[in-house]
DNA sequence: CCAAAAGTGTTCATCGTACACCCATGT
DNA sequence: ACATGGGTGTACGATGAACACTTTTGG
């Protein structure tokens, strides 16, 4: 490639992420996060992060970190903000794209995760982190419940069968809030976008509860006519 | 500063500014665009921007680049996105943390917009820009929208007083669809954030309309008791 | 037969939307 | 007196919120 602008500073360039998860048995959303295992602030609590590359882009970069840590590919991911203080990170001047993704909590690879000595952290139990990364935590999980309502990526944390009660316990744990169950259920099925399967979910309780499917295709229909989805 | 991290690349960091202003008269919404004067890409429709410096924040790049072309201080001005891409621009790795900024159109310093051969273009007659150009400006211009119509920001594009007829022709230009005159004056004065002045406006009318001013102090009080705009 | 979660309808208040006429004034 | 843009009220339908009982079935 040609080379012009000559003589500019070149910087460091970081992808922070932010990865979710969703426990289904214990109602919450939980955040991984990892002791960090070298210098400036060995042993404090961070994201996952790592340098973007020359010949790769920010977006592939903050799929690598994600793949590295969770050994998952083609999770739902989005780019957060760009951080880009002078002094965020004391050990040199780093520019700092953060991403936050969504993964299933129990797809993950357990012994990728060990390694780094990364946790699973509920979001109403985090420590303080290192740096500027508890704003970046904060301000993901404003923008999280943003796009759950205006978009329908909660699903990404459930299984690809799930049932209402599960999906409502998702919201709930997203919003830290309790939903009606009638009002929940009208409101989602309303939509048309959950077909209904034959079979149940029969872990949780006796009577048992049919599993539904998020119909992907509908949904990108009815967004080209103008839809969108509210919860 | 010590300097932890070695052997990462590092990379050209650029910032790329939208600024839209409002032109009272004419009803419509534009944009600031430039004939850009050096390669690549010389002679073509391009955004206002600059780079990263070592000891510069990048917000603080932001606001350098639109005070260079404007003139102006203190504008409102929000992060839009991060453009990562390796080969987004032929001159060189770039990464280009987008802005964008609104900006009261007969503000500006005609001598600086002048010397830098920029133009204001309604942003329905935008020609073709410059590598990603079109598309940060799309984004930009989505985002727009969503944020005025959830926070009160269109007003940074009027000055301090105007009228309701003259904050309606704000928002019809900024989504560009008319809406209902009494829906629209009901909608926005209960919220109870417009002081109404003695004053009015003669230019436009023979009756003349009344002069409002936005009670910011109000506002930010409602919000902490969460309050949320929404026209 | 009982505990535990799934599933189901209705009412009411609120809000958004559609819609048409009078007012004030400068020329 | 008339043209021009400013200003006002009401009726209707849609939507969101509150609320309690029946069903299923494993133990």
């Amino acid at each position: 490639m040609m080379e012009y602008y000559q003589n500019q500073d070149k910087l460091l360039v970081a992808v922070d992420s932010i990865i979710f998860g969703f426990d289904e048995g214990q109602h919450e959303l939980k955040l991984l996060i990892l002791k960090r295992r070298f210098e400036p602030a060995k042993g404090g609590w961070s994201l996952m992060g790592g340098f973007v590359n020359k010949n790769e882009s920010v977006d592939d970069a903050a799929k690598r970190i994600v793949f590295q840590l969770t050994g998952l590919q083609d999770v739902y991911m989005e780019q957060l903000f760009t951080f880009g203080d002078v002094t965020r990170d004391p050990g040199g001047r780093i520019v700092s794209v953060a991403y936050y993704s969504l993964i299933k909590i129990n797809d993950y690879d357990r012994e990728l995760v060990k390694e780094h000595g990364a946790s699973w952290i509920p979001v109403s139990e985090l420590p303080d982190l290192i740096f500027d990364h508890s704003v970046m935590v904060e301000k993901a999980i404003r923008k999280l419940r943003i796009r759950a309502r205006t978009q329908p990526i909660g699903f990404e944390l459930l299984p690809e069968k799930f049932t209402i009660p599960q999906l409502q316990g998702l919201y709930e744990a997203i919003y830290q809030v309790p939903f009606d169950k009638r009002n929940f259920r009208r409101k989602i099925l309303s939509m048309g976008l959950l077909e209904k399967l034959d079979e149940k979910e029969k872990e949780s309780s006796r009577k048992g509860a049919f599993y539904y499917r998020f119909n992907k295709r509908k949904y990108k229909e009815l967004l080209k006519r103008g839809f969108n989805f509210e919860l």
